[in-house]
DNA sequence: TCTTGTTTATATGCTG
DNA sequence: CAGCATATAAACAAGA
């Protein structure tokens, strides 16, 4: 298993999957929600590889959106337009990493439900959770941004091997190259109780994984506002309920892995969001990128004044 | 026309 | 060795 360099793979290939590399695109961006060019533009932003024989790999990354089932399609409001649509995670795929770690995946993220429920549910399953999630970050907001009591509660509702996360997971590459602003105190909080930087940003990408009973006693989001959630889904139309999909083979995760952790951490781990080639120029970003259609969508400060108002 | 998205096929490497 | 995960190629359709 290859090992990343310790500052940069340069424009040697990188040790990820086309899946983890897509999956960090989607966690880099406050919405955890990019469309199909912005994805492009991260991986070619942060890997030289990828700048080269783009037909290819990209080929490729389009193969693994539509193909597995760990990925999903939000479509564009009507006010959004554009080509594509979104892509996101799905919410219940959270820990198909081993360890959370985007260097080994040994389980395939598959919903179990029959093919005419598949495109309508996991619709359904998207507008579910990114409506939980703009609840979840709703209700910190609410808290005045300071204290959120049943927080820790989070880390009830899952495997225990779920609240570790390796150092190469989504929430730990990504956590240091993008903070939620309306979160930061909190995230402070968690990281001093979880031991890893930003650890409030998995409950936040993944409210599922945790405890959404707690969730669904917080004040909701108004639908008045043209029925459409945050994340540009008629939530009307789309919040039906859905089936929980399930990885194939759950396999339950342990602290074993954590000795087997590799030496050195990416450089892009402890960087900002540059480029890993020396020589590169420095690119827009899809933090830095301006306007990209998911950064018009809800962003917490948007939240905030849905919660003031 | 180009981009996006889906699907099928094949090959390779790893794991149990 | 079978099965799985991943990479790659390619054909095709739909939409901006």
């Amino acid at each position: 298993m290859p090992r990343p360099g310790r500052n940069t793979y340069s424009d040697q290939k990188p040790p990820y999957s086309y899946i983890s590399l897509t999956a960090m695109a989607i966690q880099s961006c406050s919405e955890k929600m990019l469309p199909l060019s912005e994805i492009y533009k991260f991986i070619m932003d942060r890997f030289p590889y990828y700048r080269e024989n783009t037909q290819r790999w990209q080929n490729s990354l389009r193969h693994n959106l539509s193909f597995n089932d760990c990925f999903i399609k939000i479509p564009r409001r009507p006010d959004q337009p554009g080509k594509g649509s979104f892509w996101a995670l799905h919410p219940s795929c959270g820990d198909m990493f081993e360890n959370g770690s985007f260097l080994r995946r040994r389980k395939r993220f598959k919903l179990l439900m029959s093919a005419e429920h598949l495109a309508q549910s996991k619709q359904s399953d998207a507008a579910h959770y990114l409506q939980q999630q703009a609840k979840l970050r709703l209700s910190a907001l609410a808290a005045s941004g300071t204290h959120l009591p049943q927080m820790s509660s989070y880390n009830l509702g899952v495997s225990q091997s779920s609240t570790f996360k390796h150092p190469f997971a989504i929430e730990n590459i990504i956590a240091r190259e993008y903070k939620v602003p309306g979160s930061l105190a909190f995230s402070t909080m968690q990281s001093m109780s979880a031991g890893y930087p930003l650890h409030n940003q998995l409950t936040t990408a993944w409210p599922h994984m945790y405890n959404t009973s707690m969730i669904d006693t917080v004040a909701p989001i108004s639908m008045a506002s043209g029925d459409y959630s945050a994340y540009g889904m008629p939530l009307k139309s789309l919040c039906h309920g859905g089936q929980i999909p399930l990885p194939i083979k759950p396999t339950p995760t342990s602290m074993a892995g954590f000795s087997a952790l590799p030496p050195h951490i990416p450089a892009f781990l402890s960087n900002s969001p540059q480029s890993l080639s020396p020589t590169s120029p420095q690119t827009a970003t899809s933090q830095s990128s301006p306007a990209t259609p998911s950064e018009t969508l809800t962003s917490p400060s948007t939240l905030q004044s849905v919660a003031v108002h």
